[in-house]
DNA sequence: TGTAATAGTACCAATCTGGTACTATTTATC
DNA sequence: GATAAATAGTACCAGATTGGTACTATTACA
């Protein structure tokens, strides 16, 4: 379905639990877990994996916990899609050049990348805070806009 | 990986190929599996359900064979992946709203719905003859364009 | 009537995914 | 220090999905 895994799903979820709060307080994977539902030993992973891949500062021991390592505005959900499921690609052949064996005969490849681009310049033009609050109307506000957003 | 099924990437190749020859003549199953490079079983199945979906014409029996429904450069990709894979979602409320438990706590599916057609309003600008052909560069023609095409 | 094609299912093995469990390490607090 | 509360890192498992095959029925040309 061209579809997201629940773990990049809940991964926003999480994150945008975290963005609400503007003054950036830590919250404990229970807290978030209890916050926003989810089962707890998977917000747990999730929130290791962000903290890895530097989306989340972790502060360890009593009274540690997550935060977000800057303001949900400045943190695109093409970005915790990349920390979640590795570099964004559509087909095989964008990821991996050269390994795919029709390659030769497909002659598509460098079509794909400019549809991948395109796609994932979209989600790089969201942010966090577009996500928790209502974020201006595409049709309003033109969907060049929109895309070339950085 | 937000990633396409290889069946759905197999399938545009198919197309692909089918959309090549201009005069938009049948090919068998066994004939487009050997010029693409699959297996053919793959490309049967294939082919079944794309005709199925009114993309490709299909004609039984001997000297039968599929065909484009319509020339290259009035499909576009996102009318294929839908084809293959049903409504395009990139999130379970997406598709099925009303169902995911978390949707009273979430509060974000409205704004998935924005990222949703965003990422699939780029995917209907692209059509088959895109692919074959070397399409427009996006920056020289300006992402509102590609976008907004329908 | 024979042959070459699509239509429709049903099936299977292998991988991926959602989810859990367990141990080690760190750190605030008493 | 001892303790408790937190993250870090793995390893694991069952069920769903996916890539791929096989088989039978139907259609239509020659």
């Amino acid at each position: 379905m061209i579809r997201m895994s629940k773990e990049t799903d809940y991964a926003i979820v999480l994150l945008a639990y975290f963005a609400k709060d503007q003054d950036g307080l830590k919250h404990s994977a229970r807290e978030a877990a209890m916050e926003s539902q989810l089962p707890l030993p998977m917000v747990r992973k999730i929130l290791k994996v962000l903290a890895r891949e530097g989306l989340l500062v972790s502060h360890r021991g009593a009274k540690g916990g997550y935060g977000l390592v800057r303001r949900g505005e400045r943190i695109s959900i093409g970005e915790i899609i990349k920390a979640m499921e590795g570099p964004l690609a559509v087909t095989e052949c964008i990821e991996a050049p050269g390994e795919c064996r029709h390659e030769p005969v497909c002659g598509l490849r460098t079509n794909w990348q400019r549809i991948n681009e395109i796609v994932f310049e979209a989600l790089d033009s969201m942010t966090l805070s577009d996500l928790t609050g209502s974020f201006p109307d595409p049709i309003a506000s033109g969907p060049g806009e929109l895309v070339s957003l950085q």
